[in-house]
DNA sequence: CTAGGGTTAG
């Protein structure tokens, strides 16, 4: 995909780590700097010229063309990125109505290239293979595939873990195959201390809370002891699933073992005292954390004034707010889109709208989640024509409203008994694609960012 | 190359 600006910018990136001025000459020819990247750049021209040609093939495959044997004739030789790139072509390809032949032209060329070349497997190409197989619902194949990595000897890595926890549809069957990872002796999990802090990691990135709480359990069952990334992890599980109490009671077992924490433990906390709505015990605790050499920056202050916000406490949102930017911390797109937020739920449309306004003139362009939040406060104003003209204002902005803000704005105008208005919306929505979301919620879900 | 702050409503 990207690997054309890849091959423009890497050679110039080299030569400044290496010292070397970034003002290539082009007509110089004693610049032999350039040429020592050649043979590295010919490899991945050569790839890529190799990837469109197999694609090709791929595509007319049928009853009527043998596509190994067209190939084979390709005489190709066949590495690892090779594979890797074929098979994430394949993937980013998958709609909800070509799955079937993706997952079986995606399988045809892993087999095939395993047949030419032993080499050109590893983890990353059985985790590949095994996200096609996941997106396409070919569950079953899935986990042979998982068997057969182990048997070959692959090492299972956070990925796979992931891959295949995605496609569990019931706590039952996640807790399975956490366990299997718990147990596996072939899971790499660098660069984490041990498999528990790794699997902890992964179940928090797909927001698995209740899972993380029982992982806990069974690594002090099994006499593993926590570190901080550990606790901040439960902490964070805790904080998510409502268990304030718990989350305090986490922080003493921290200062009982004498574990430190760190920022993102003081964010945890920032988020729990603005959740509380208990600005003063937030304020001890930012004064605290510039004690111990913790500078408090953006985030802390967002999740702060996120929780503030949500309970209703503007005045100690624009406190905190003001107080950051005293700091020397300049508010990012996400700190704006927070406060707004916090107006909106407040019924403050006009100083929402002013946030709006000062974020541009402050050089911060606004996305989704800030578009998101104006719309609904204009909603909430009952000044849908204004909603809906937002939504034309950030397409021609180049912001491309998704499903959470149509359905901002559909939700709103059926409250209002707007019927006419909200078909209008939904059949944009429609004509966009949109109503697909739902079948590919699971592919887009557990992404990483 | 160890995570971290934001959206609908259910």
């Amino acid at each position: 995909m990207d690997f054309d600006s890849n091959l423009d910018w890497k050679p110039v990136v080299e030569g400044t780590l290496l010292g070397i001025s970034t003002q290539v000459n082009d007509d110089d020819e004693e610049n032999d700097f350039r040429h020592s990247f050649l043979p590295r750049r010919r490899f991945f021209e050569d790839v890529r010229f190799n990837v469109e040609r197999v694609i090709e093939i791929l595509q007319q495959d049928g009853p009527d063309f043998d596509s190994k044997l067209a190939l084979n004739k390709l005489r190709l030789k066949v590495s690892i990125y090779l594979v890797r790139e074929v098979l994430l072509r394949i993937l980013r390809s998958i709609t909800h109505l070509n799955k079937c032949r993706c997952a079986r032209l995606g399988f045809k060329f892993f087999v095939w290239s395993g047949e030419q070349e032993k080499q050109c497997h590893n983890s990353n190409t059985y985790n590949l293979m095994m996200k096609i197989f996941a997106d396409c619902n070919e569950l079953k194949k899935m986990w042979i595939l998982l068997d057969e990595m182990t048997i070959k000897g692959f090492s299972t890595t956070a990925r796979t873990f992931n891959i295949m926890l995605c496609t569990c549809g019931e706590a039952g069957m996640r807790k399975k195959v956490v366990e299997r990872f718990i147990q596996s002796k072939t899971f790499n999990f660098r660069p984490f201390k041990h498999s528990f802090n790794a699997i902890l990691h992964s179940l928090l990135v797909i927001n698995q809370y209740r899972l993380i709480e029982w992982v806990y359990q069974q690594m002090i069952l099994e006499k593993h002891s926590p570190d901080i990334l550990t606790y901040n992890v439960l902490m964070y599980a805790k904080l998510r699933l409502g268990k304030l109490d718990q989350v305090y009671r986490v922080l003493h077992e921290i200062g009982m073992n004498g574990v430190s924490p760190d920022l993102h433990t003081y964010n945890i906390f920032l988020h729990v005292l603005g959740a509380g709505d208990n600005p003063l015990e937030a304020r001890n605790l930012l004064i605290h954390m510039k004690e111990v050499g913790c500078e408090p920056r953006v985030i802390h202050f967002t999740s702060l004034i996120h929780g503030l916000g949500r309970a209703g406490n503007l005045e100690a949102c624009e406190h905190f707010f003001n107080e950051m930017v005293q700091n020397g911390c300049m508010p990012d797109v996400v700190c704006y889109t927070v406060m707004i937020t916090g107006y909106v739920v407040a019924n403050e449309l006009e100083k929402a709208r002013a946030m709006f306004d000062e974020m541009i003139i402050n050089g911060q362009l606004p996305n989704v989640f800030t578009y998101n939040a104006m719309i609904r406060g204009l909603c909430v104003a009952k000044k849908f024509g204004e909603a809906r003209s937002m939504l034309r204002d950030m397409e021609s902005r180049g912001c491309n409203p998704n499903f959470v803000v149509y359905s901002t704005l559909v939700d709103n105008l059926r409250k209002a008994r707007k019927f006419p208005m909200a078909r209008e919306i939904m059949r944009e929505m429609e004509a966009r694609g949109l109503y697909h979301y739902v079948d590919l919620l699971a592919k887009y879900r557990y992404r990483r960012r």
